[in-house]
DNA sequence: TAGGCTGTGGTTGCG
DNA sequence: CCACAGCCTA
């Protein structure tokens, strides 16, 4: 029999059978990543470990389903029993088994991010504070911020300097609102995004029994793009791993080059971190990129040379040169999207690709549309992925939001949202003095709706409501999902009203509403993969958890020959033929909401070098001299990211030129000021004085001068030819002397 | 209370 | 540009 082993190369292969003990796998793009994953799990079970001890998290279910589905070849349907699935799922899953213990109902709701918002700005009205400075987002995300920092609201109040910052922005009264909001959050039995890490850290931490629990069961964990691991997160994993006579089977994967969410508090101290907490780490570097061509891991591993802080690391191909990397400029972005569908329409002709084999990336959602359109024109079908998901729809939240309300009366969100949809005469009104009365005596809404005092229209409408939500509360008791949804939508006189708009938007809404039936239907037919710890059930409780936790990039058909159209964030972990980066401009990419902090702009160049890396053959970058932003045309600048890759370029004429480095003075000065680098040569250089050597003389032993990084001295070259890598030891780095610099590219001018 | 109109302002990434 | 809050009227 052909071993699965025999499909690795060493690396590979030593970071799949090394099951014991802790293991670190660096995996550069291309590595073959989920290969080692997948095979380490299917490893694990050969060698005679239960599906059902171990744990993968991943972060999206895609990777999850993906991890499965590739188990599952190798050792067939005992992959099911794995655990695998997202961080958000996995513990959903067990805090549904435990809720009790930490105080929620097992059918807790879990709010999303527009239930969390509303809920925060009915607390800021009812705490009299402006609107204009305490502005939902930003507390959100401060909220959030706290919780992945394992800071509650008592802790939040006594940090002195989160204070102070609060102080500064002007939104003293942030720690109350945080604490109300997590009081709301209890009371409606109601778990945000956040708290579903937060809530499980709690039940870990409170109860040493139920943490052995899930330590003997979980006997060997993975954890997949551990970069993106916020401090919470890892704090969750220590506790299920580091605990007296662990074996602490852990074994973590992650590309620090390819960490792109520290935004929402990722960290990739955890990666370094790791090697302390865990001192018999074995690590393994996965450096052959089997996916790109030699120009592409060039440029690639060059603009990631432009970050501060990184693990060492030569990402290498044995694949040939490849096409070289194209830049076009166009006027516009209209004139960007045409130029990008033609691109494609021709390489589809010359090289005989298939839609699928593209992809268009794209730094923020809002670029898509001049992309569909210039599709349209060319018959060229596509996907956007990252629109507003289906759920997200307001005709489906507002069927899901009865249903919520069925299976949790307290859930405030679901019940405002509904209580006046369709119209039934409870208006703002009377609603604002319902909520006054309700936080007066800290109920929920349901709560308090049979004691409120109101005019007799008012009370009768109530009544009505009251009666009809119980009436639906009695035959959720003997239905399935499926068949409470349809007997609400006609008893809520919902559908007649979705019937009765004729619009095209009409027509879609009613569409979106049988699709959501289909979707429950099929749920509540669903077989069933029972499990013996916690039992997935066909609840409409178990529905709607799993719901919320689904996005728009987990309905992609993995068959469908269309080209896709996404964000970079989304792109990260696919691959495609020929990838159009688009929108390489200064405030865009990167965006003008990170490149004031050198951190920021480190992070914008990751997610750069993610962009890039997707590409297996052909990768274009395209910028627009204008662009509609905010309702106007605007000029921009090309993107400094520009500047950073090696190569050739096509203006908008089509002719070859090199790209305009006007940046040695003003460019490279704005650059310096923003970037921190822990870069201050005190040999200064004078850039008309500076003669780079040719790669191929400079030798082990030899001193250099390099424009940035200042004097240094050659330790160590492998690599021939275009492939030679240096190891030049600068004295001026004092954080990390030692770089790896690739001397084809590398401008070093060689001293006496 | 419902519905229409106007004016303001935000404006990145994910589960 | 688009979403939506807030105001006004029936």
């Amino acid at each position: 029999m052909s071993s699965y082993l025999d499909q690795l190369n060493a690396v590979q292969r030593g970071a799949v059978t090394t099951v014991e003990g802790p293991v670190l796998v660096i995996a550069g793009p291309g590595s073959g990543k989920t290969r080692v994953l997948t095979f380490r799990i299917a490893h694990l079970i050969e060698q005679g470990i239960a599906p059902w001890e171990i744990l993968a998290l991943t972060f999206t279910n895609k990777a999850a389903r993906e991890m499965k589905d590739r188990i599952e070849k190798v050792v067939g349907t005992r992959a099911q029993k794995v655990w695998a699935g997202t961080f958000h799922s996995i513990f959903a899953r067990i805090l549904r088994g435990e809720a009790d213990k930490i105080g929620y109902p097992s059918n807790f709701t879990i709010y999303d991010t527009d239930d969390s918002k509303s809920l925060l700005r009915n607390i800021i009205k009812e705490l009299n504070l402006s609107k204009d400075q305490y502005n939902e987002n930003a507390i959100l995300t401060r909220i959030s911020s706290a919780k992945s920092n394992l800071i509650s609201p008592l802790a939040y109040e006594q940090n002195a300097e989160l204070m102070a910052q609060d102080k500064q922005t002007k939104r003293p009264f942030l720690h109350r609102i945080y604490s109300e909001y997590v009081s709301r959050c209890k009371r409606a039995g109601a778990m945000d995004f956040d708290d579903l890490l937060f809530q499980l850290y709690v039940l870990l931490h409170q109860n040493p029994d139920i943490a052995d629990k899930y330590r003997q069961r979980f006997r060997y964990l993975l954890v997949d793009e551990f970069q993106d691991t916020n401090y919470l997160q890892y704090c969750i994993v220590k506790k299920l791993v580091v605990y007296p006579n662990s074996p602490q089977n852990i074994c973590v994967v992650g590309d620090d080059a390819q960490s792109i969410y520290a935004f929402r508090g990722a960290t990739i101290d955890n990666i370094l971190d790791f090697k302390k907490d865990f001192p018999l780490l074995q690590t393994f570097k996965l450096e052959q990129n089997y996916r790109s061509t030699q120009h592409i891991v060039e440029a690639a591993n060059h603009v990631i040379s432009y970050n501060r802080r990184q693990i060492q690391k030569n990402i290498w191909t044995s694949k040939t040169d490849g096409q070289k990397i194209k830049v076009v400029k166009t006027q516009s972005d209209q004139e960007e999207a045409k130029r990008i569908a033609d691109l494609i329409q021709e390489q589809k002709n010359r090289y005989h690709f298939r839609n699928a084999d593209f992809a268009v990336l794209y730094r923020t959602n809002a670029q898509s549309r001049p992309f569909e359109e210039a599709m349209r024109r060319l018959n060229l079908p596509y996907r956007v992925y990252g629109n507003m998901s289906f759920y997200a729809r307001k005709e489906v939240k507002d069927v899901l939001a009865y249903l919520r309300l069925i299976v949790n009366q307290n859930d405030d969100e679901a019940l405002r949202r509904i209580i006046n949809t369709p119209r039934r005469g409870i208006g703002d009104a009377t609603l604002e003095k319902i909520a006054l009365l309700a936080a007066s005596k800290s109920q929920t809404l349901w709560q308090t709706l049979p004691e409120y005092q109101g005019t007799a229209r008012e009370k009768n409408a109530l009544q009505n409501f009251i009666a009809m939500m119980k009436a639906f509360i009695t035959k959720s008791l003997k239905s399935n999902a499926y068949e409470i949804a349809s007997y609400v939508l006609k008893q809520s006189t919902m559908m007649d009203n979705l019937k009765q708009d004729t619009s095209l938007e009409g027509t879609g809404r009613l569409e979106n509403v049988n699709a959501l039936l289909d979707a429950i239907s099929s749920f509540s037919e669903e077989d069933e993969l029972t499990d013996d710890i916690i039992m997935p059930d066909k609840s409409l409780s178990t529905y709607l958890q799993n719901i919320a936790l689904v996005t728009d990039a987990d309905n992609s058909d993995p068959n469908a020959d269309v080209v896709t159209l996404m964000s970079v964030h989304s792109a990260k972990g696919l691959e495609y033929k020929s990838v159009i980066l688009s929108g390489l401009e200064e405030d865009l990419f990167p965006s003008f909401m990170s490149k004031d902090t050198p951190e920021g702009l480190d992070e914008e160049r990751r997610l750069f070098y993610v962009a890039i890396t997707r590409a297996e053959e052909f990768l274009t970058l395209t910028y627009a001299a204008n662009r509609y932003r905010h309702g106007q045309m605007k000029q921009c600048d090309p993107s400094r990211f520009l500047n950073e890759i090696p190569m050739e370029s096509t203006d908008s004429l089509g002719g070859l030129a090199p790209i305009r480095r006007e940046s040695s003075a003003p460019q490279t000065s704005r650059v310096s000021g923003n970037f921190s680098r822990a870069v201050t040569p005190q040999t200064v250089i004078n850039p008309s004085d500076f003669k780079a050597a040719k790669p191929e003389d400079i030798e082990i032993g030899h001193k250099v001068l390099h424009m940035k990084f200042g004097e240094g001295k050659v330790i160590a070259i492998e690599g021939a030819k275009d492939n030679r890598v240096a190891t030049i030891h600068f004295k001026d780095l004092t954080d990390q002397p030692q770089r790896k610099i690739m001397l084809k590219f590398a401008k070093l001018q060689i001293q006496g």
